[in-house]
DNA sequence: GCCATACTCAAGTACATGCTTAAGCAAGAG
DNA sequence: CTCTTGCTTAAGCATGTACTTGAGTATGGC
């Protein structure tokens, strides 16, 4: 098994950037070369290829050069590595809120350590 | 009207810092104070706080300030945002592999050698 | 009132980021 | 062969980021 495992930092970062995430949306509807990424984006090609530089370092793109041509595609895993990361903390906060929500529904009974309970 | 859409460049940005990772992670088991999201973090007190303005521009998290403390809490909506981002290139890039399977399966007629596929 | 707590703000600094230009090189069309 | 295409690399530069220190303010316990 090839076990690259990049950091969260990493990919965040790639998605953060506008440019970047423009490439990443024409990934995902299919492989292109660097000059076909480069097209809608009011940039140099030399740009691209360090944003490129970035997205593979993030390990959400490869791509591999035939002749003279690089072509690119996305690598799903990295994406669903932060996707996973983000419904982690999503489901946190909302198990967390379903707990609250018993809490109030029951009848007063507080679960705080300093408060000494005078019933029963 | 309360219509907020910050753009996704901030909240991928955002989470693209392990500290303010780690400050997210926190504040979704349940709100807490600057100094409480402060005290894991090997920095001092100003930093947490400039975190927690990237944080706040985002929109993960909101905070009130109550006497002198400020209470800390997740917002999950701007996190949804993120999640439906990725979720969406990766089911782009899912269907386009089932329509290529789809392809693929199909009893082709491009081995024949009088097939023409004119392509500009 | 006095003091510790809990921030808040401004300024400074080192390093990272997002571009650019300019030069170079190999692949492929004519 | 020449010329164009498709990158590739290095250098430079303006701006942004991630901290710091040092100062200040408001709150609340004693």
């Amino acid at each position: 098994m090839l076990k690259q495992e990049v950091p969260l930092d990493r990919v965040f970062h790639a998605l953060g950037d506008p440019s970047r995430r423009l490439m990443v949306e024409r990934l995902s509807r299919g492989p292109a070369s660097v000059s076909e990424l480069a097209r809608p984006l009011a940039m140099t090609l030399a740009g691209v290829v360090q944003h490129l530089q970035v997205l593979e370092a993030s390990g959400l793109v490869r791509s591999e050069k035939v002749g003279r041509v690089r072509t690119c595609r996305i690598d799903p895993a990295a994406l669903t590595r932060a996707e996973q990361w983000i419904t982690e903390r999503r489901s946190t906060w909302e198990r967390r809120l379903d707990r609250l929500g018993d809490f109030l529904a029951e009848p007063s009974e507080t679960t705080d350590p300093n408060h000494s309970n005078s019933n029963s």
